[in-house]
DNA sequence: CTTGTTAACTCAATTTGATTGAGTTAACAA
DNA sequence: TTGTTAACTCAATCAAATTGAGTTAACAAG
């Protein structure tokens, strides 16, 4: 039977089909087969993924012992991704004896996710494979971020990416969508914000009903890390911070493959710190921030508001963008010391508007404390590196949000 | 059929019958009709437990609405956790029309679970029923923190516990275990540590062989923040903090009712971030520590070893004690502020070796920054409250780990 | 006092999906 | 050529959740 069901997979947000979702108001999730299907397809993927990472591919038997299942239930899983295209068979390996095992990949144009970020002045769209590549990204300008304007917006850039290669509906598994503020998550009202109009809406069920499909909703930061982990710097990591260089600073942080939230969806406030500096206390986004850069550098009358210019300030050494690394460099030993003590990550990504040489010039010569818990002898990776650079690592991000949820199972450990 | 187990459940450890794991090295946990019956369970038990902490009961129906589960499944599940023992009915309740539901309720002494902290200098053990209280609590002082005389110690407590109430070993759930050092949790050398000799031991298997039951090993500051979430200030919240006095201090995280670890188990080291003091940047341990307040009374030749000692200097308002206070608010604010902005938690608990009365004078006249994600209109509980006081905190706690793993299940967010 | 409505619960049938066990096939080794 | 090993397939079994049709008990209305 299997009526290969027309949306990708069983169409996640409208899932219980009618019965005990009745209240709504229900926190819990009750497992059933169908439950633990969804489950066991997202360990299969992520096997698939990992395989990927390290540029290999996996086959029934093998994903079977990595993820404790049966060879026959992931044969299955196997029959049901190869049917829907998300997955593809590759060849045949032979280790030693024994018939050679039929090794499969993830497919990258089996399906897409779509990415929006949403700036008071502009939004921003991509759309990428299932490797996390982006195949699309553009940029609209916006008069004003009322909820027509950015509803019209992304209604045009999604019929845009969509068309760029021809790519029906059900191509796409869901839709990333970053904010300003703090929008969507939990409600929060009674704070100020860039974007007042949208005080009363429920972001998710907003874009979900506007863009029908299924719909997450994050802050710049988380969403740039799951940019990272799917097809940047972390890729392969399951604990790991990124700091997000937009107007302030962020922190994105993934905590065993999933991005930590706090009680309120507010976790990662890290730009309201306040951190020693030589020249007594100061918040790290006044030290470490594309705001503060461009105050530094407008003191000594020079502009450079866009990432290009900060590089051309960089190459040509300008003296005061120098002295502003300096202190920035300072300011992001203090911060690492911070996240590292508090979260051990397995490392920390730079990320976000900044140009990349500027990330580097950070990094070297960045000496961190050698009192951290990140001080092992066992590293495999350094304790700061650089991510992604460039005014479109959040929507490719909440792009990224989209794969990481349909890819990796919410939890894994054995207890 | 259903041949009742001797053990209370499937006894955790060696739930994989034979077969798939052979290897053993398999990250990865399918899901299949027995996990998915052992997440109901929890599902279940963790409503009665929410029930529990309003002084309430639930009927079947009530927690079907809760858990998304249909009735029928909960009621099997309170079939089968009643034979058990673990569950007992306690009367009808009827709001309205319709039969009455009959409610169930926790029973305490359904099971027990067995907590252990290992110090320098002794073994604290400790026995809590189903509701989080303690029914035993003993300690012994140790020569030598050999594993050998650690375990001859925990045996002697063990069947000290058992013999109070004339428990068989299988009305033990389990047994959490507090050991100092970055012990256990992913096997790190190279650190020097009070307990040399542990160092090539995998603490938990070690334990698990000793006493014959399932193990859990965490921090003291993990452990104590599982006490306040079973039984103590923490009742009920999925995402909190708490800050620890042991000998320095450590932050225990939980987030969405789970501990964070990090990726080597090493989050929330606190203790050794440099915070903004009016006297210059400051370690936060040697402001606000269990050491700190004894080295400052030591400067003025005056000793207080014991937490009853210290809460003697504080009535008589011994005014080294009184100073010691006054900077220990401040950087308590501080480190308030860095928790609330990079975890987002639903308040802040303190809890430890430190007398109540010296909470409470902390937790009072505290100034906390208006400029917090914690400042909400909506909030239910103070930011910062004061938990369970005393040296058996985190021996309460490790036992406390035990039924936090098999009351609440892993994951319940709907995505 | 009778009857209708509602809610909680039970029993039996159905369904989903994982596990188990018995083949089958292909590679390597002796 | 034959034996061994590993990957995979097919069919049967099993666990546990859902669904639907009763049954029971309380309250409300006439």
């Amino acid at each position: 039977m299997k009526p290969i069901s027309k949306d990708k997979f069983e169409r996640r947000s409208n899932a219980g089909k009618a019965s005990s979702s009745s209240t709504g108001n229900s926190t819990g999730t009750g497992a059933n087969s169908e439950r633990a299907r969804q489950h066991n397809r997202k360990l299969v993927l992520s096997a698939l993924q990992d395989a990927y990472a390290g540029n290999g591919t996996a086959g029934r038997a093998e994903i079977a012992r990595l993820s404790g299942l049966s060879t026959q239930a992931v044969s299955n899983i196997i029959a049901d991704l190869e049917a829907r295209g998300l997955i593809r068979a590759c060849g045949r390996r032979s280790v030693g004896r024994g018939q050679p095992a039929i090794q499969y990949e993830i497919n990258p144009d089996g399906a897409y996710a779509l990415g929006f970020e949403v700036r008071p002045d502009a939004v921003f769209c991509t759309l990428i494979n299932l490797h996390g590549k982006a195949v699309f990204w553009d940029r609209n300008p916006l008069q004003q971020a009322t909820p027509q304007n950015v509803a019209q917006e992304m209604l045009t850039l999604k019929s845009e990416a969509l068309g760029i290669r021809n790519l029906s509906a059900n191509m796409i598994l869901g839709v990333g969508l970053v904010m300003p503020g703090p929008f969507g998550i939990t409600g929060i009202t009674g704070h100020q914000s860039d974007l007042p109009e949208w005080q009363d809406i429920d972001v998710r069920d907003w874009a979900q009903e506007l863009l029908d499909l299924p719909c997450l909703v994050e802050n710049d930061a988380n969403a740039a890390a799951m940019a990272e982990r799917i097809s940047g710097a972390a890729r392969g990591l399951r604990d790991y911070a990124c700091l997000y260089f937009g107007a302030g600073i962020g922190l994105g942080i993934v905590n065993d493959t999933q991005i930590l939230r706090g009680a309120f969806g507010n976790a990662g406030e890290i730009g309201h710190i306040r951190i020693p500096m030589p020249s007594g206390p100061a918040r790290l986004e006044q030290v470490l921030s594309r705001i503060s850069v461009q105050k530094h550098l407008k003191i000594n009358d020079i502009s450079a508001q866009t990432t290009e210019a900060l590089e051309a300030h960089f190459q040509s050494e300008t003296p005061a963008l120098m002295a502003w690394i300096d202190q920035a460099r300072l300011a992001l030993a203090e911060a690492t010391n911070l996240i590292e003590n508090l979260y051990d990550p397995e490392t920390i990504v730079l990320c976000g508007a900044m140009p990349a040489v500027i990330f580097a010039a950070l990094v070297q010569d960045l000496s961190l404390s050698p009192h951290s818990v990140s001080v092992r002898p066992d590293r495999t990776i350094d304790r700061v590196v650089q991510g992604s650079s460039g005014p479109m690592t959040a929507a490719l991000g909440s792009a990224a949000l989209v794969l990481n949820d349909e890819f990796t199972p919410k939890f894994m450990g054995s207890s």
